[in-house]
DNA sequence: ACAAAAGTGTTGTTCCTACACCCATGA
DNA sequence: TCATGGGTGTAGGAACAACACTTTTGT
């Protein structure tokens, strides 16, 4: 069976850039490639959009594949469409990032689809095709968002205390964060619900907390966020953080 | 001559939202459909990719054939590719917006492909396909955009008194602007180069400013823009602005 | 008692907000 | 002189930035 148009089109496809958290570091879901462009490249996980299929649904069944899990967060990116970005002729590809916990869910990395492996962010391999390049555009993407608005819930436990999710926006942004302002802006947000402490562990026990989802949509809804929500001052600028690999 | 294809492939198309601006309102460029789904109907102007084609240079191509104008700003804004948004088949469109100073160019809005016609944003005729989707998520980008950074040197007048580039955010935004805040806002960004004053206006002549691309560059490439450009006290929120037709 | 991390007090500064007021021009 | 916008002064409060300090746990 083979399909005929009048004009050449485009294969399309979705790319996904799995964003992990395991509470210290910031990692990527890669797979190996198996076939020819590329072979033994690691790559962004992806696919062929199916005929009848919503280009948020392919993202989401890519993600279901390689991770196991379904109704992962996700956010269209980007779309990449230069002619010669695949050699075997033009395909458009969608661009799709997905965050994840990866204690909530003990995720499995391996496929169908070749190796599937978590890397960490700064241990990278060259990637097939462009996405190096579409990597950094979420990167960078992820970054951007975090400045206006406090996101990555989706990638931190249900119950989590403060200085897990300042590790995390400190992983994000690159920087390390300044405590006392950080906590201020975060309480002063009010989109946390406090629970009990922490118990066992060798400092004075932290308070959990969990998203109030509630409280957020009230936020974004009531008109204006008029949160940057990491502000300049928050961020230590001489200390850089590495994406820290304990 | 044909293209065979062992798998079904979706066609690629842009469609592109035009923002025009004249001093008074915000237009949008639509053309009328010559043939046939959605015949007689108003639509997005947009078409088919070619084979060797950047996506964003499909974006130029199609904005050249209606405005006449080329090298407009333009960005992606998002990838629609619902399988029956075109009862035609699969039909994947790239959306690009642009934005377009109308006094300055006197753009011709006759194309080829039929009728095109500017019409004032709050007078829109119903649209073909899913472009009034597609055109509300380009109307609530530019109004996010428009939060957090100053844009729209592309909409105004090479020179522009502080009024104009309000009266501009205002229609952006729907609501009219404090003008004391405003002012004070935009002075401190210093974006703007002062020129000579108005002449013949039966009152006080306003200053003439240019937009300062240098000092610009400085401000986002320095880190962190921490604007929020348009702030919650700025907007007078009882009194909206419709998108005055005058 | 000590180390380690959690959490709080506080001060100077900058920015936001909401007013009121004066200025320069053409008719 | 008046109408019409252009432009400025300012005061109270909120948010930000940069400090230092106290608290609570396990060992």
């Amino acid at each position: 069976m083979s399909f005929t148009y009048k004009y050449p089109r485009p294969a399309l496809t979705v790319d996904c850039i799995i964003f992990g958290w395991d509470g210290q570091n910031l990692k990527i879901l890669l797979i190996q490639r198996a076939n020819d462009p590329f072979q033994g490249h690691w790559a962004l996980p992806g696919g062929f959009v199916e005929p009848e299929e919503e280009l948020r649904d392919a993202a989401l069944r890519e993600l279901e594949e390689e991770t196991g899990i379904k109704g992962l967060f996700v956010e269209q990116l980007f779309t990449f469409g230069s002619p010669d970005r695949d050699p075997r002729g033009r395909v458009v590809s969608v661009g799709y990032y997905a965050l994840i916990n990866l204690n909530e869910y003990e995720v499995k990395a391996s496929s169908d689809a070749g190796d599937a492996r978590w890397f960490f962010f700064d241990e990278l391999p060259s990637l097939a095709f462009d996405h190096e390049n579409i990597l950094d555009v979420a990167y960078k993407r992820l970054q951007a968002k975090v400045r206006y608005e406090p996101i990555g819930f989706e990638l931190l436990p249900k119950k989590f205390t403060i200085s897990q999710m300042r590790a995390l926006y400190e992983n994000i942004m690159g920087y390390e964060i300044n405590k006392r302002n950080f906590h201020t802006k975060v309480m002063k947000l009010g989109i946390l619900r406090q629970l009990e402490r922490q118990t066992d562990v060798a400092h004075r026990p932290a308070y959990l907390y969990e998203f109030d989802e509630e409280k957020y949509k009230e936020l974004t809804d009531s008109g204006f966020k008029d949160l940057l929500f990491i502000t300049e001052g928050m961020l230590l600028k001489n200390k850089k953080t590495t994406h820290s690999k304990n």
